[in-house]
DNA sequence: CGTTTAATTGAAAGCAGTCAAACTATGTGG
DNA sequence: CCACATAGTTTGACTGCTTTCAATTAAACG
């Protein structure tokens, strides 16, 4: 994944995998992080889903970000002191769990490497902004749309998904969650979606019927993503 | 700024001060950086005020970050390729253009300002998670007073305003745009807030009157600022 | 199979939006 | 100094999207 944007060295590639780390098993639910943490290490999400999520003071839940297999799921904790979020699994999961330290010795060593992490960094800041947008300033049925659309090219770009469609790792309450709404709403909206002939639903497995009309109902323009064209697999239709 | 968190050396700060840079004056509303544009350089608000923003398709602005003296606003630009969003003037200003070639050398050529890049970059991904939340799960009064009290805290931060409040660089119809509000009801919260004795307003001036009772209406700790504990100037009462 | 969790549906209530107009401050030109 | 224009703030009445509350149905799980 840090390669997805600067080229590193050969020798910048084996200090990476000269970091030492330790995998894990870890149940749906559990959380890697909690808010208020002081970490000790950060992880890499080998297979699974998780998402980033705050509590308001009222015991609402925000859901921030939802990270796929591949995403590094704490470079914040590599240089904040504090945990100012907590992060939860949504699957069963693999992760890699790498000492701070020596993330911090790493990127300290290998500026291109440290510039790999900024970039990758900068990506989560592009998509947390669009995610602003999407909860201030769109309506129910075109947030739902628009992540709908980012999970799609999201998993594609790794490989996780066809053009078809995806499994979806989340219940409706947490797309509620994810989306600013209730999970109430979050069904009906699905509902209106399927019923306009733009997705179909079979449990959380979401088929694209008519992608093109489903990102202009989200709004939804992949730019965002920051993601490489060659990545790109073309959706039908 | 980039001292806030890693200590650099003799070296690194002059190699900072080494960078190229010009410096510009420009008015209210003017444009730093275009949605879409494949930018140049990077700027740094030297003094005056900016906003972040994206327009929806349906022609909906939402205000991502507002951006203070002192900040960085255009890190984002060192390494993506193409802009996601658009930064515009609230007030004149005074900022610092550094070419992007410049600063992507630099980083490369000093591992601990890498460092220090990452950690702004990070912190600035904290604020956007926490704006999420404001949108996404807090009501229009919490809403209010939270961007309230966090404007309070990071000028404070800065030493640009006193304990006992600020002055608002923004109109009403600017703060709904934060806030994934209307105007109209921006200002039916404000009236509110100072009918229930939290703050006093004259124009855009906000003074602090129970800046704990602020607090807890919005909802806020200033936790994500990630702000040093020494940054910290008490607040009356 | 009973139990639990998630999805679905209906009816009613509410927070915030929309529309429209009045008011205020500030600035401009005659 | 006043008429007028402009930008922003304030108010009121009405509408509506989404929430809330409650109940039912369906799927997942030991």
């Amino acid at each position: 994944m840090l390669q997805s944007h600067a080229r590193l060295s050969a020798e910048d590639r084996q200090a990476i995998l000269d970091l030492p780390y330790r995998i894990r098993k870890v149940d749906p639910g559990a959380y890697l992080v909690r808010e208020g943490d002081v970490p000790t290490h950060c992880s890499v999400l080998i297979d699974g889903f998780a998402f980033r999520q705050k509590l308001t003071g009222e015991g609402a839940r925000q859901i921030l970000a939802v990270c796929i297999p591949g995403d590094a799921i704490d470079f914040q904790n590599m240089f904040l002191d504090i945990s100012d979020h907590a992060v939860q699994l949504l699957t069963r999961a693999t992760v890699a769990d790498i000492p701070r330290d020596a993330l911090q010795r790493l990127v300290l060593a290998h500026a291109a490497i440290g510039s790999a992490v900024i970039y990758v960094t900068l990506v989560e800041a592009s998509i947390q902004r669009e995610w602003v947008v999407n909860v201030g300033r769109r309506d129910a049925r075109a947030r739902i749309a628009h992540i709908l659309c980012e999970f799609g090219v999201r998993l594609e770009s790794r490989g996780l998904a066809s053009g078809g469609g995806f499994e979806l790792p989340m219940t409706q309450e947490q797309l509620a969650d994810a989306t600013g709404l209730t999970s109430v709403h979050v069904n009906r909206v699905l509902k209106t979606l399927e019923a306009e002939g733009l997705i179909t639903r079979q449990r959380r497995n979401i088929q694209y019927v008519d992608w093109r009309a489903l990102q202009d109902v989200g709004d939804f323009n992949r730019r965002y993503l920051h993601i490489a064209p060659e990545d790109h697999i073309a959706h039908h239709a």
